[in-house]
DNA sequence: AAAGATTGAAAAGTCAATCTTT
DNA sequence: AAAGATTGACTTTTCAATCTTT
């Protein structure tokens, strides 16, 4: 791919010039996994939208509600699916504008809502599911053996702990 | 985080329903490695933007353009970025307004649209770099080690094979 | 005042249609 | 007709400002 890149040069503590050069192999690993993770997301993102009429965040969206069993309040929603926090209402905005979730009030915070998903909402997420698992399958899973995942699920471990 | 997820189930070959159980762990696996690549995306974005006023996409066609060496067709730009082609012409329009690149004819296929790297351009990849290497190193590299980076170098190959 | 959510205005992204060259 | 790039119209996202509740 590109063995080349660009790298920081220091010398006693302050920036000093960056050339092309081989790049530390971290570096070049990093823009591997971006490139694979978007390629990825983006074809799973068009399975989902030609099938099933949704986004990537639509699913992720109507994911965690249903991971949480009880309904999320909106802040903690963005929080977990990593979608600002404006996006977040105009996204929800439009999943309640078709009958998947739906706002309530919070009986403790009444500056808070909460979402939740609704019968037909989880519907929905159903039929979705099985797009997308069969997705992940092909593009990530299948293409993978035990100790792949053992491996990968360690080296996650490490990347995310503490963050 | 999430122990359970979606699964589709089949019998005799149609989808008959979908439950609330265990995910294929491969699954869940995905999940996780979408998340962190989306969060450490997102604050490397951030930094590039508070830092240099890049996004992480400008970043990119800068950097494509450099590894290159020569100029890149608007549609093979567009195709390693994983931007769409439309959306390429626009963001290179925002880089040529700022004087980081510059479209040319191309000499042999006058339908296309050559973009190349200006000398600014180039002084501002190598500013940016200094921004963007330390974060890479900050969410990625500094947390592995050389096991880490020989089998997630393994595992990339086995995902981005034949793709 | 600070937290939570929303909104208006502006910026960016996307699809289909268009224009030019092959 | 098909490839390459751009544009117009529309949708989505984003930032800052606003409103309500704590």
């Amino acid at each position: 791919m590109i063995p080349y890149g660009l790298t920081a040069e220091r010398a006693t503590g302050t920036i000093v010039f960056v050339t092309l050069r081989p790049t530390d192999p971290a570096v070049d690993l990093w823009h591997r996994l971006l490139r694979f993770e978007r390629g990825a997301a983006l074809l799973l993102d068009n399975e989902l939208q030609d099938e099933r009429e949704l986004s990537l965040e639509d699913y992720d969206i109507l994911f965690q509600l249903h991971a949480s069993v009880e309904p999320m309040r909106m802040s903690d929603l963005a929080a977990a699916t990593l979608i600002a926090r404006s996006s977040c209402t105009r996204v929800v905005d439009r999943l309640a504008e078709r009958g998947w979730v739906q706002r309530r009030a919070h009986e403790a915070d009444r500056r808070s809502v909460v979402v939740a998903l609704t019968t037909a909402g989880k519907q929905c997420l159903r039929r979705a599911a099985v797009t997308h698992v069969r997705g992940i399958e092909s593009v990530f899973a299948s293409r993978l053996d035990g100790r792949d995942v053992q491996d990968l699920t360690r080296i996650l471990d490490r990347l995310l702990a503490d963050r």
